[in-house]
DNA sequence: TTGACGCATGACAGCGCTGTCATTCATGAT
DNA sequence: ATCATGAATGACAGCGCTGTCATGCGTCAA
C-alpha cells in the first residue's frame, strides 16, 4: 500500500508554467488554449503521471462522466448483449459505466435512480417502459439525457431505443399459422411487461385467426433451458393436441427442442419452435431453431449514440425513439410445409 | 429539466438543529450521534429528500462507494454469472458498481485500472493473474483491498477466489479416459490464460496417460455454439479416430453435441463430451452432457465478500486466496460404459 | 471537592477542480 | 491615432462534504 504522492493540476500547472485553470481548460476544451501551451501541459502531464480526480472535477462541475445503466438482472443474458454494446458505443468517448440491478422491484429502481441522479451522471439508460410514477417523475426531473431501452412505447421519457414486444410475437405466432400449425400454443417464463407484451401479440394473433382456445403457460420464475423442458411438459398435459410453440424467448425455446427429443417427438412435424431474440446458438441447433430476430447489441450501442449526440449538443429532441424492429428468421424447426 | 433545488447537509443540519458535521456523522457513524439528534436528523432527511452528494463525500473523504470491476468481456456468459455474484453480495452494503471491459488488451487494463484507482474506489475485482507488469505494479500499489477472480495462483496481489483450471481441466480429460475413451482430443475458443491452462492441463492427462498423439483444435476467436459446430468439423478432419473431446466450455460443448447429431454420430457411443463450467443448459440437453462445474456466482459474491470484510476492518490476510475448486458431473454424454 | 475521563457536539479548514468574471494584448476598422 | 473586437490567460470563490482538532458537560474515583 505505498502511497503515491497525489499529482494534482496545480502541480502541472506549475511544471507547465501556466496557471490551474489553463490546465483544466487545456483537458476540457483544448482548443480554447493556445498550441504552445498546450504542448508544454501535456508534456508536463505526461511526465508527472498527472491522473485527474473526477471527484472534484464532479464537485466543481456538477457533472460526471458516467453513465448509469439500470436493468432488472444481469443474468439475464439478453442483457449481456445490450451491455456489449453500450460498451462498444461508449469506447473513445472517456465515459464510463455504473451498473445497477433493479431485480424486478419498482422500489429498488426509485432508489437507484435516485442514488444514480444524485452522482449527476452524464446519462441515463434505464430498461423498459414501466417505470412507476414516482420513478418516472425523477426520471422526468433529471438534468441529463435519459434513454429508454428494450422497447419502444408511446410515450419516452425523454429518448427511446428498442423494439415493439407485441409486434415480434404476433409476427412469429402469425409464421406459425402460415405454416400449417393449427394449434400453437406459448410459454413464458419471467414474465415481466415485455414478456406481457409477447403474449398479448401471441394472442392477439390467435383472436385474428379465430382461434379462442387459449393455450398459455408462464411462470414467473427466471427463464432457463431446463425451464423449457418443464414448460412443454405442462403444456402438453394440458393442452395435448399443441403441434406449436411460440417461447417468449431461446431459452425456453432450445429446452423445448431437448424435451421433444427426449420425448420422440419430430419436429419440426409433430411440434414446431418458435424462440425470440434469435441468440446466436439459435441457427447452430439441429434442427435450426427459428427466431424473431431482435437487435440488443445495436440497442446498447445505439442508447449510447444518442446520449453521445444530446451531450456534443446536436442531440435529438426529446421524445424521440428509434425503433429498432425485428425479423422473423424461419429455420428448420418450423417448416412444416417445405421441409 | 426542471431542476430540483438541491438540498445540502446543511440544510439537513438546520432542520434538525444540529451542525452539519453532526448530520455527517449521522450517516456515517451513527452510534457516535445521541439517539434523539439521530432520529431528528433522519426526520429531516426524510422530509426534505435529501440524498447525499457522493463527489463531495469522495473529493473530502478521498474514498469512494464504488466498487470497480474490470472484466475482459462482457458477452462471454461466464461473466455474467459472476456479475450476478457480485451483485448479490453488494446487497445492502450501499456500495455500487463500476464495469469496465479490457476487451483482452493489456494496456487497456492498464488505463482501466489507472481510471478506476484514480476514483479511489472502495475495492477493485480484476479478473485473472495475468495482468502485465505494469497492471500489476499499479494494483500493489492501490489502497484498496484488490481480487483476483477467476483463477487461484502462486502469488495473488493481495487477495484471490477463483479455481485451478489445470486441474479442472485435468479431471475432465481423467473423466473420458476412465469412461474407456481412447483418442480424446481438446476443443478451445477465446483462448485466453485459463484456457491456455485447461489445454495444459489436457495435455498433462493425456502425457500421464501415455498417449503421445496431441489431438487440439483451438482458435482465439470468441466462444459460440456455432463456433462448437465448426470446431468439431475441423477436429475430425484431421483426427478422424477421435471418440472424445473436452470442450474449453460449455458453448463449444453444445455445438459439438449438435454437430454429432447433424453428422449422425451417436453420443456417448462414438463420441463423447465433456464440458466446462456446467452451464445450467447442459442439464437439460439430450442427452443430458458432462460438465467441469465451476462455482462463478460464489466466485462474484465472495469477491465482494472478502472486499466487505476488509473494509469492515476484520479482513483477510494479503496474499490469502479461495480456491472454490471444481466438481466434475458425469452426464449421459461421456457415459459410454454404463449407458 | 477535585481532577481525570469519556461522550456528544461543534469550528475550522481544505479536498482538487471549474464557473464566472476580469484582464491582457494583438488585430483590424475607422 | 483611436477604439472596438476577440483570443488567450488568470484571479477568485466555492462546489458539499469530512478529517482533525477543540470544547462543553456529566460521571466517577479519590
Amino acid at each position: 500500500m505505498n502511497k503515491t504522492p497525489k499529482i494534482t493540476l496545480s502541480d502541472v500547472a506549475l511544471a507547465a508554467d501556466v496557471s490551474p485553470i489553463t490546465v483544466s481548460r487545456a483537458l476540457r476544451n483544448p482548443d480554447k488554449v493556445s498550441v504552445e501551451a498546450r504542448a508544454r501541459i501535456d508534456r508536463a502531464i505526461h511526465e508527472l503521471g498527472y491522473v485527474p480526480n473526477p471527484a472534484a472535477r464532479a464537485l466543481a462541475s456538477g457533472r460526471t462522466d458516467i453513465i448509469g445503466v439500470i436493468i432488472p438482472s444481469v443474468s439475464n443474458n439478453v442483457f449481456a448483449d445490450v451491455m456489449r454494446g453500450i460498451d462498444e458505443g461508449l469506447q473513445g468517448s472517456g465515459l464510463g459505466v455504473q451498473l445497477g440491478t433493479t431485480r424486478y422491484s419498482p422500489t429498488t429502481e426509485e432508489d437507484l435512480i435516485r442514488v444514480f441522479l444524485s452522482q449527476r451522471p452524464a446519462g441515463l439508460i434505464v430498461a423498459g417502459h414501466d417505470q412507476s410514477p414516482v420513478a418516472r417523475r425523477l426520471l422526468e426531473g433529471a438534468d441529463c439525457p435519459v434513454v429508454q431501452i428494450m422497447e419502444v412505447g408511446p410515450a419516452p421519457i425523454d429518448l427511446a431505443v428498442g423494439l415493439s414486444h407485441f409486434q415480434g410475437a404476433r409476427a412469429g405466432a402469425a409464421h406459425l399459422l402460415a405454416q400449417g400449425y393449427r394449434a400453437p400454443a406459448f410459454l413464458g417464463a419471467q414474465m415481466d411487461p415485455r414478456s406481457q407484451r409477447r403474449l398479448a401479440g401471441f394472442r392477439a394473433c390467435l383472436a385474428d385467426a379465430g382461434l379462442d382456445d387459449d393455450p398459455v403457460v408462464t411462470t414467473p420464475e427466471p427463464s432457463s433451458v431446463s425451464l423449457g423442458c418443464r414448460l412443454l411438459a405442462d403444456l402438453l398435459a394440458r393442452w395435448p393436441m399443441t403441434d406449436a410453440v411460440l417461447c417468449n424467448n431461446d431459452d425456453l425455446a432450445l429446452g423445448v427442442l431437448f424435451e421433444a427429443r427426449r420425448r420422440n417427438i419430430r419436429v419440426p412435424v409433430q411440434l414446431g419452435i418458435c424462440g425470440f431474440n434469435d441468440h446466436e446458438m439459435m441457427s447452430a441447433a439441429e434442427p435450426p431453431l427459428t427466431s424473431v430476430a431482435t437487435d440488443r447489441f445495436s440497442m446498447g450501442r445505439q442508447a449510447v449514440g444518442l446520449i453521445r449526440s444530446r451531450l456534443a449538443g446536436v442531440g435529438p429532441d426529446r421524445g424521440s425513439s428509434v425503433d429498432l424492429g425485428f425479423r422473423l428468421i424461419p429455420r428448420a424447426s418450423t417448416a412444416r410445409r417445405d421441409g
